[in-house]
Formats: structure tokens, sequence, C-alpha cells
DNA sequence: TGGTATTTGTCCGTATGTATC
DNA sequence: GGATACATACGGACAAATACC
């Protein structure tokens, strides 16, 4: 697993934000400090530093320095932003997770799919649907429809562990792009009968787009969340104005 | 107003994105090719390029070139993604919109709120609560608190234009980062008083911590959603693994 | 199968502009 | 005004993935 420069970098860095090295508010060493600590080029370091502008981690101030707004204590548990899978995050979250499969069948999309999924009318689908549980509780069901021109030999058995593991160490595909539609819906019956809905009568739904290295949507999921544990993270910059 | 070069470069591709000089699926002109027409460096062409993958409008593909996957068909009408503020995506859609001030108090930062906002206790604070309405129906009710040492003298006539406009404007604040959360909440007296839940018990919440310019999280929003109208745009790259 | 051209990815050095203190 | 620090922009070099002959 070699990794560029401004990856080890950048790790560094939000790890020493994440441990308080650089703490909450305050301003991390100049770009010219960083560039003799680490050994590199400017650039490289404004590479890093722009990766953890993005995720929330800090904020440049012009003519001032690189202040951290990184907070643990603002730190949701079930933290789902970026393109983390379920896994993932159950570890991250140090949580007993757990996947079971309901529905596994190879199918060919239809005009209904087709409106859904935006899939080809036509196009070879697996459809799989699996419950995701964290500490016994089913917190998601998920829908997964994925091309079978992309994703082949998919079994039961991949399906009941991680997906996207297998597509991107077995098939080596680098899953590069998600685009993601959250919604709230009624919940429906196969909802009712799977989550507790603790008196809720809806669940929230991430309609998830994911295209792969070739820029080929290869896969659609609908997540269906228990609305009580569902907590979706997002940041973002606004473009300054002259 | 005066652009960046890089800025520019970026707003003229997305342009042809979305009109269709370069459509769904098609390749751009190679980094070196747009080098010319645009007469610039490669650097400023990759960081146009970069700004557009953040966006969502196309995928770089390593030794292939830059794919368009910014699919018209798959744009939702409400799309609230980025840092938008509810007139700007209200003008984007073509809608009517309306703001209607229901509270607007000074106050000072107790336990309960300090719990919520994390805003210290005892800071001076403007709390306002304000109707967000589409074609005359209520979708969100907003609950703004601003520290007062940052947003000064905020009027009731400004809150029912646009805060952000008065902030940015007036008193040259650049807002810069927001951090939020988005949860599924039971609806509260106050929501069913206000909007029309369609037989839904629930609305849809975005918890929104704003950081200014300073790296100062001067403001925090509430925003209660009606949920058969509600619909959040995200859009994200995982990181590869060689 | 292999070599070459094309295209994107990484990294460097430098110069100039602009905001803060 | 001067020093410091981030922002923009240029140009060049080499690596890695892909396409094509």
């Amino acid at each position: 697993m070699t990794r560029t420069k401004y990856d080890k970098i950048y790790r560094d860095l939000k790890d020493k934000i994440e441990n308080k090295v650089y703490a909450y508010q305050d301003l991390l060493p100049s770009e010219y400090t960083l560039v003799e600590q680490y050994e590199c080029s400017r650039n490289t370091i404004r590479r890093a530093i722009a990766n953890l502008v993005s995720e929330g981690y800090v904020q440049s101030l012009h003519g001032k320095g690189v202040r951290v707004i990184y907070d643990p204590y603002q730190q949701a548990e079930y933290i789902l932003g970026g393109v983390e899978t379920f896994k993932e995050s159950s570890i991250r979250n140090k949580k007993v997770y757990g996947t079971k499969v309901v529905c596994f069948q190879e199918l060919i999309v239809d005009k209904e799919i087709n409106k859904m999924t935006s899939i080809p009318e036509g196009t070879e689908i697996y459809y799989i649907q699996r419950l995701r549980l964290l500490d016994e509780k089913v917190l998601i069901i998920d829908h997964n429809y994925f091309r079978r021109d992309v994703v082949k030999h998919l079994t039961e058995e991949i399906a009941n562990g991680s997906i996207y593991e297998y597509i991107e160490n077995e098939l080596g595909e680098n899953i590069v792009t998600t685009k993601r539609f959250m919604t709230v819906e009624k919940a429906n019956v196969n909802d009712e009968k799977y989550i507790g809905l603790n008196g809720y009568n809806c669940v929230a739904v991430i309609n998830n787009y994911t295209f792969n290295a070739k820029g080929i949507m290869f896969e659609f999921t609908q997540s269906r969340h228990k609305p009580d544990s569902f907590v979706f993270f997002d940041q973002a910059q606004r473009i300054k104005k002259h």
C-alpha cells in the first residue's frame, strides 16, 4: 500500500488534530514551517491542507494561518458522511455490526426499476435486499441493484459480507464517485416488518448512485434507515464573494 | 466582482456541461488542449477540473480523460446541497419564496441552549424563529441562534429578508464553513402548527454550525423540514486504495 | 506481445498578489 | 511600511495508466 506524499502528510496532520496535538481553535504551523518539517514543496503541503479543509478539520485564513475547527465534542456517534461503508463506520464507532441477506435475485431492468435506478432497461442486474444490524438491532434495510456486466459472479455468501470489499479487492474496481439523495418516506410494510420504528411512521431514505473508475454507474442502492438512529454529517464551504 | 482565472474556467466548463456542449458520458478535451484554449497553465486547468469533480460534474480517469457524469435527468427539484441559501435555491428552482418571522428575541445562552448549540454559556445571542415558504406552503421552520458579538445590530426587518445577505454585504463577513448534521425527529406542537405534515408524524431536521472567516462559530441553526418535500443532495469521492 | 504516444497524477521551484498583524 | 502567511499562477519533470499500432 504505497501512498502519496501529500496523503501521508494529510493523514499525519489529521491524526495530530484528532489527538489534540493541534487542538480546536489552534493555528497549524505555517505552510513554510510544514515544508521544512515534512521536507517537501509548498504545493504538497497545500494539497494536504486542502483535504483537511474539505473534511471540515481546518479552515484557511488568508494572511493569518490555518485554524483547527475539528471539535471532538461535536462529533456524533453515527457519522455516515463521506463514502464510508457500513462496516468501516461500525468499526470506527466500536459497535458490533451484522448483515443479513433477506433476498438475492438476478433480474432484468424493467420500466419501474429503470425509473428508480436510472439503469437502462434490459440490463441484467443483481437485486439484493439486506438488513444492517448494529448491536443486534436493525438500523438499515438496503436494496442493492448491481449491474452484472460490471459486478460479476456475486453470490449470496459474498453479500453476507461486505460487497464493497469484494468489488475493491477481488474485482480490482475502484469505487470513485457517489451521488446521494436523502429524503424521508412513509414506512412500508417491509420497513415495519424489520425495523423497530419506535412510534415513527416513516424512515430516512438515501438513494445512492455509484460510479466506478471508468465513469459507469454500476450500482444503485436505496438505504432505508431507522429514523431515531439516523444521523448524516455534511461539511461544506461557501464560495467567497469579493 | 473580479474572479480568478481558475474560477472563470470552472464556471465556463460547468456552463458547457449543463448546456450539453459536453454531454453526459463525454470526455472533456484533454488538459493540454484546454491549456491552449484558455491560454493558461496546466495547474490552472487542473484546479478548475478539481472543482467540477468535487461537485460531481465530472470524473477524472487516469490515462484516459475526464468524463462528464452530470446527468440533467437525475437532478432533483429541491437540491439543497452545498452551502446555498434558501433564497438562492428558490430562485434557481424558479419558485416563489417567502420568509415570515415568528419570533425575534435577544437572549443569553443558558445550559440548555449551550447543550444544543455549543455556544458558550453567558454569550449574548439573537434567537429568531422563521417560517420558510415556497409557493405559499411552509416548507421549513428555522430556529437561528446568532452570536451578538459577531452579528451586530440585527433587526426583525433584516430577518424578514436574507440574514446571510446582510451578514455578507453589510458586515463584510465571509461565511466560509458549515457543518451539518441531519436527523429525523418526531414533530412537536410547533411543527404541527405551521407545517402541513401530510400524515407524517415527524420532520427532517438539519442542525447547522456556521464558522466565519476568523474560524469562530457564530451561528447555530436548526431547520425543521416538511418531510415530503425534503431532498438533500450529497456527492463524495472514495479515496483510492492501491 | 511490445513499443510509442496520449492523458492524467504527483511533485518541485519560483514569482507575484493580497490579507493580517 | 515591513514582516509574515496564505492565494494564485506559471513552467517543468517524471510517474503511471490507457490507447493504439
